[in-house]
DNA sequence: CGTGTGATTGACGCCTGTCAACGTCTGTGG
DNA sequence: CCACAGACGTTGACAGGCGTCAATCACACG
């Protein structure tokens, strides 16, 4: 708790990120930022649990976090990762439902945190806020479809290609076309839904495909058209 | 297109319904009304295909729709069914996307089409029904993730018998405690993303095991709390 | 240096997808 | 009224993808 560095200012920080609080006005965004909390997030920390009742939302401003369910058996399946920019919580907030994940610091991370009365009030204010937080989750709710439609069609192997792009469009690839996110092996299995020593296999195919190339949980991308066609996305 | 039998007015119809239309005020309802166009559409038309702008919604006031997406092959995934009350289109409509599904008639519906520009203009006007409409949206990114846990980790068979439960919470039992919602073995593996043939043969199991009767289309429960557990669902 | 977590590899076998053949039913046209 | 086509349902054979189990290795950390 001691990195608290820099405590972001709402009106600093949201103007940067391109998100759906530029729909606020500055009073509003004055407002945010006196109901805000913020906190330093260690990994490994729990945010909220699956299960219990949220009473506000998250906003990221640094690191990464997994959410994730909890399936058979105490099996894990990520739902999606949250970095910074992104909001997480909203889902159970808005819906009033109990959380449908857990979310889980993978990388240490600041994230402040709205109570859900800010978020209401906003909501009843600001329509065009409103309008972008609708679009956000529809948005959500198409890739959501996506891959329902993937997970059940395609093989183990097509869906280990075709995350290494998903992982690629969310965090990016550094100058050596490195993916820009450390998960486990068995992380990337609970992803695409599959068991942990398959996605070895898979990966050791790759490499020797000359595909990809790996050092511990890096993964070097080399061949992006190939492992296009294995994922079986075209365009 | 003779069955014009009836076409529905706003306010006698929404009411019945406690959907999010329950929060327009009595002039909305009236300019709905208004804007509002309905058809009569016969089992096996399409509303519009998956990639196509769709520029209004959908509200189902008789009949069934199946939504689903084209995957590899040309083979379809079902999404999921909207029936009397349920809205479609929407989703598009609001994120500005192409349709990221095909909306075909499973039994002959009746619906409105709502222009998008009436949608907008009560978004920006009436914020209790926005809010209901994100809680609408996020409720149903809620089950699109518990879907995609369970299409991730779960069995076929347990997949199969969890559908049953399911088409039951959307459609019903008659007295006879069978599904109100005749589908083709085919539909039921897209649904669960399987093959034909092991829907056939985990029903044919099912029905040796007195758990259903079948009878062509209607599946018949007769022992939901063994099929629950097969389903791997409990409380 | 022991402990624990994660990565790897091999063996094994079942679930499930694919292919093929055939039966059933319905609607259409001659 | 019959023949036929086409959609759907069913069954069997078969192979292989992938999950499970178990053993071993690698590495970090207290």
């Amino acid at each position: 708790m001691k990195n608290l560095t820099t405590i972001p200012e709402c009106d600093d920080c949201l103007i940067l990120s391109n998100s759906l609080f530029s729909q606020l006005t500055n009073d509003e965004i004055i407002n945010l930022n006196f109901d805000k909390g913020c906190n330093f997030h260690k990994k490994g920390n729990i945010i909220y649990h699956e299960g219990s009742r949220v009473n506000g939302f998250y906003c990221v401003n640094k690191g990464i976090v997994k959410l994730y369910k909890t399936g058979l058996e105490g099996r894990e399946q990520i739902i999606r990762f949250a970095k910074k920019g992104d909001i997480i919580g909203y889902r159970s907030l808005l819906s009033g439902e109990l959380a449908c994940h857990t979310a889980k610091v993978l990388e240490d991370a600041t994230m402040c945190f709205i109570p859900g009365e800010s978020l209401f009030a906003l909501l009843r204010k600001n329509s065009e806020f409103t309008i972008e937080l609708l679009q956000l989750t529809c948005r959500e709710l198409g890739e959501a479809n996506s891959f329902i439609t993937d997970i059940a069609q395609k093989t183990v192997r097509e869906r280990l290609a075709e995350v290494l792009f998903i992982l690629k469009d969310n965090f990016g690839l550094d100058v050596d076309n490195v993916l820009q996110i450390s998960l486990t092996r068995e992380e990337l299995a609970n992803i695409i839904g599959t068991a942990t020593e398959s996605v070895i296999r898979l990966l050791s195919e790759f490499k020797d495909d000359k595909l990809i190339e790996l050092s511990g949980r890096k993964i070097k991308l080399l061949d992006q058209k190939a492992l296009k066609k294995i994922a079986n996305m075209y365009e």
